[in-house]
RNA sequence: GCACCUGUAGUUCAACUGGAUAGAAUACCAGGCUUCGAACCUGGGGGUUGCAGGUUCGAGUCCUGCCGGGUGCGCCA
């Protein structure tokens, strides 16, 4: 639903969806009732393509009859240009029609926003200790997602690729390198080469001891040791960005700010917060202790910023971070695309940094959580063998399952002249765009369950099945011999599914302005699927390359203006379109 | 012990943040290709939204209490 809120985000304009408020709360006001017009899209076909329900409401508050109410509403409303149909249903909802002549206005290319912001999008973060496995998907392709989303409304997007290439274990790791020699060779199996060092630290009190003192060398800046790190670091990075680059995802270096880069502002950091005023001493610990954080009891909770032996801890690194994103960014909103178990870290975070003048109230600091990937089984996605699922081994398993549906589908059959390379292209595009897929078009917040077979299928909410209704966009144009720049940009649809298709395409700006404001690739997926299944009701009702003149021309340009938004959509959230298939 | 998340068709997911008869997909049943891709479309059955109260014109959504599942909670990140 739409509705201004105090929130400034929502000042962006909304195109059909504000004009429609602004209108009706115009005449509200004409009307001497207060309230907002509770807009949103029509819940079924049949009341039209847009709904207000925000009459019953201003209705009760001035004591009035709200069904007379909404004839008033109505007739004091001036939508002759937008609307072809307004009537009242029910208790006093307000059901609009479109007009053709309006939602013909509409582009397929998402505009600018009225308001740009500085946003930075924290996503991904692997530890690069490690290989990347299946937990890091969900923060990488949400996150890039919603960073190419904003990006195409025109804001300053700052993505921060917050990577794990600082303490304790690096001591361990860089020590077994220098004892092993080891080469870029020898790290090409990193998860390997991270069991074989740690089974080491487990069994060898000298090696433990070595370790230790690497990590305090490395910190205090050795220059040795730097080096070794560095080229760690270089090695465990091209493994990451090999399958950033196969997944579509937009991340470069440039976009690293790793936590070895906050190592010098940790102290300073520290240092501000006991200039503030905030810290306590608990055992030896240096603490923030804050009123929201106080159990039911009044005992207070601690935020420990520094450790006992001097060391400093996460929320000191993410307070720093802070520090950078909103003292030298200057960000307007800053997005952590980080698993929902941190959700009181990030609380406990913003708050520290609102009490110290870290950020200030002009500041959006947001947790966009996400829950965790299962199994079938229910339980969080594991081998068979009950460890960890490399990232790398699932792409594979993803394409190489994409190829055999693709035999099984005789597409070769159905398509003679694509050879074995443009099906290998074709297994790829699908078999990732599955995957992905599959994540994004859940509603972030919760666990959701892990299925080859139902990711994979042409039928449903599924990539394929998105793909597919794609390349039946572009198959009318080659079918046809038309070269689709030469149809006009806009045209008025006559028939009922042309108006039904063309309202979907006209709600596509609003569509992403919401996805912008919340984070939730699930709605862009949920637009798109909507948006399909319209087509191929318009496909199935409306003959186009059998129809003549004007009518050919208008749903010859609305195939391609479903197309446009549909390859544009699926940009969006990282996934390549095929022309055939 | 405290806190947060969560419970919706057999299954996997929606429900635009309080709106109309809770929607899709899948599975099942019945129809539709000499006509642009049937990888599709049309229709049917399938629900006490965990349970019980409350708030109001109106509750899957908000409040309270239970029940079940998950996660987090002072020196790991």
């Amino acid at each position: 639903m739409f509705r201004p809120t105090e929130s400034p985000y929502w000042k962006a304009k909304m195109h059909i969806r504000s004009l429609l408020c602004e209108r009706i709360e115009a005449a509200f006001s004409r009307l001497g009732l207060e309230g907002h017009a509770l807009l949103q899209a029509a819940s079924r076909p049949e009341f039209g393509d847009y709904q207000a329900n925000g009459v019953m409401a201003a209705a009760k508050r001035a004591g009035r009859n709200p069904q007379e109410v909404a004839q008033q509403v109505i007739d004091a409303l001036d939508l002759t240009d937008i609307a072809q149909d307004l009537s009242i249903a029910g208790p006093g909802f307000i059901n609009i029609t479109l007009a053709p002549q309006f939602i013909a206005q509409a582009s397929t290319t998402p505009r600018h926003s009225a308001e740009r912001h500085c946003v930075v999008v924290d996503y991904s973060g692997p530890n690069l200790a490690k290989e990347m496995h299946v937990g890091h998907l969900r923060s990488t392709i949400i996150g890039d997602c919603i960073a190419r989303v904003l990006e195409t409304l025109g804001h300053k997007v700052i993505r921060q690729n917050h990577v794990g290439d600082w303490g304790t274990q690096f001591g361990m790791l860089l020590t077994f390198m220098a004892e092993q020699g080891a080469s870029s060779d020898s790290l090409a199996d990193l998860e390997n080469f991270y069991r074989e060092a740690k089974q080491r630290f487990d069994d060898d009190e000298d090696f433990q001891e070595r370790s230790r003192r690497a990590v305090v060398e490395l910190q205090s800046g050795d220059a040795d040791m730097l080096v070794q790190w560095q080229k760690f670091i270089d090695i465990s990075m091209s493994h990451c960005q090999g399958l950033y680059d196969r997944l579509g995802i937009d991340l470069t270096d440039a976009d690293i700010d790793g936590e070895s880069s906050y190592n010098d502002d940790l102290k300073h950091t520290v240092d501000h917060l006991a200039k503030q005023g905030l810290l306590t001493e608990s055992e030896g610990a240096q603490c923030v202790f804050l009123d929201e954080f106080k159990s039911k009891k009044g005992e207070p909770q601690p935020v420990i910023v520094q450790k006992s032996d001097g060391g400093f801890l996460y929320s000191t690194s993410d307070l720093a971070c802070l520090r950078r994103r909103v003292g030298d960014f200057k960000a307007d909103r800053v997005l952590y695309f980080v698993d929902a178990r941190q959700a009181l870290h990030f609380k406990q975070v913003f708050a520290v940094a609102a009490a110290a003048g870290i950020s200030n109230a002009g500041v959006e600091l947001v947790h966009m959580p996400f829950g965790t990937m299962l199994g079938k089984d229910n339980k969080p996605f594991k081998t068979r063998q009950g460890a960890l699922v490399k990232l790398a081994d699932l792409l594979d398993e993803a394409v190489k399952r994409a190829e055999q549906l693709l035999k099984d589908r005789e597409v070769q059959r159905k398509n003679p002249d694509i050879d074995d390379a443009e099906l290998a292209a074709l297994a790829e595009t699908i078999g990732i765009g599955a995957v992905k897929y599959a994540d994004l078009s859940k509603n972030r917040t919760s666990d959701y369950v892990f299925d080859w077979d139902q990711m994979l299928s042409f039928d449903g909410n599924t990539a394929p099945y998105l793909l597919y209704a794609y390349s039946r966009t572009r198959s009318i144009f080659t079918r046809g011999g038309i070269d689709p720049s030469t149809l006009p940009e806009h045209v008025v649809s006559v028939d009922e599914p042309e108006r039904r298709l063309a309202v979907a395409i006209a709600g596509y700006q609003d569509l992403l302005e919401q996805v912008a404001q919340d984070g939730y690739p699930h709605q862009l997926c949920a637009y798109l699927y909507d948006l399909a299944g319209r087509f191929t009701q318009f496909y199935e009702q409306c003959p186009i390359l059998s129809s003549e003149d004007d009518t050919k021309i208008r749903r010859l340009a609305l195939t391609k203006q479903t197309g446009a938004v549909l390859s544009n959509g699926l940009h969006l959230l990282g996934i390549g379109v095929a022309e055939r298939m």
